[in-house]
DNA sequence: TCTTAGCCTTGACATAGATCAAAAATGGAT
DNA sequence: ATCCATTTTTGATCTATGTCAAGGCTAAGA
């Protein structure tokens, strides 16, 4: 077994907290494996408790009657999950599969709030981080209802390439079926928006690799969705 | 001046609370009184910090660089926004606007951060508010993405029935063009939706009031959007 | 190096919903 | 009551994106 408590006191949420209270942490950390591909729960059901990405990535997504499915969010190394049923201790509103080998810790229900209870300042970090999530969800309502495909790809790959911090070329860290499922459509209309963008000269795509070619464009194109003719 | 005190007590983000801490609460509210129409804060604004509607309705929005406006939300008395910025303390992600004279309390960033520093109550309650308001826009995200619009109005339909609780007949309480832009789309479209619902039997319109003719179909409808030829 | 399975792309076509324009209805003010 | 402004509805048309159906690639395993 390796050392859970080094892991516990990397993780953002648990910033700031002394250390008495990350070994109360890691007394109540279950630790869990999955491989790629695997359900970690669905819609639907019982809360379990709150999770954290040990390392790995992990998709929360809804799925339609057709089964359309919309990724609300994907969590890497670092990250937590579920915090929302922990609260009010209903159902799971959204499934969770592992994108790829992962390792997690999941925190049961009843303990994780006693020790948020007893600490107030692990109660302000997850206030903050629930903001965070509050906002990235505003900001995917405004790209599905106000902005057109291209320019929330657009926006996803500025978006990335931030993230990366590598210059020009971005490499996609899902596959591009996954990554029309987070957008909002599918792997067809993505496929062409590919190829659209590349015929503006504003990207180049060589399979995951994509190079941003004219930054300001793609900028435009996220912010105006002005679709150069 | 009215009694703030027995506004704030009733306000459910304050449940539970001693009355020293309703006391410290009231110490930092600041009363303010908007007439319909008028503009709270736009986005991009700087945080002003967290705000309580005592009476009134104030709708959060976003909209976009051609004009089209998505609301995110409709405040009503009682319910609390503003939270994001609170605790990430960056600029407003979205505008707010009173749909009808209404009367705020505004509770100032800092001020409200050390009453929920010192206030572990008070915390979770905050956390509890702000699950909620996660799951909301999690179905707001699934409605825009996996629903079409007449499944949409359907759900909201239901919604309100059951938010209202007056049987069969209930009545927006937003206009129209407002319900349209709640559920993404445009006046004209909602329009001719009514008109499609009420030519299946399924609704009856009368101005504001809208009859609810068959819950089970409108249920069908809004679960599997399965539009009756 | 061949084969197979899973992605990805391309093409032809269908359609929900947007846009533009104008008529009709509603609801306060006067 | 009457008028004006706003909201809602209706009609004709346009377009982005979805659907259905093949093909083509790529990578892992035999």
């Amino acid at each position: 077994m390796e050392n859970i408590l080094n892991i516990i006191s990397a993780i953002p949420l648990f910033n700031g907290l002394p250390e008495d209270q990350l070994n109360a942490i890691r007394q109540i950390a279950v630790e869990k494996q999955f491989n790629k591909g695997q359900t970690i729960f669905s819609e639907g059901d019982q809360t379990k408790g709150f999770f954290v990405v040990v390392d790995g990535r992990v998709k929360i997504y809804k799925v339609s009657s057709e089964g359309k499915e919309q990724i609300l969010h994907i969590f890497e190394a670092g990250q937590s999950f579920g915090e929302v049923t922990v609260f009010t201790g209903q159902q799971m509103p959204a499934s969770a599969q592992t994108l790829a080998k992962s390792r997690l810790l999941l925190f049961p229900r009843s303990a994780f709030v006693d020790l948020v209870t007893a600490n107030p300042s692990l109660a302000l970090n997850l206030l903050a981080i629930m903001s965070k999530k509050l906002r990235l969800f505003a900001a995917q309502i405004e790209n599905l209802s106000l902005k057109e495909i291209p320019a929330r790809l657009a926006s996803y790959l500025i978006y990335l390439s931030e993230e990366q911090g590598a210059g020009d070329v971005v490499t996609l860290n899902v596959s591009k079926g996954q990554l029309a499922s987070l957008l909002g459509t599918i792997p067809e209309t993505l496929s062409r928006i590919f190829a659209k963008l590349s015929g503006q000269n504003l990207i180049q795509v060589e399979g995951p690799k994509i190079s941003l070619l004219d930054r300001q464009g793609l900028e435009d194109l996220a912010e105006y969705g002005k679709d150069i003719e």
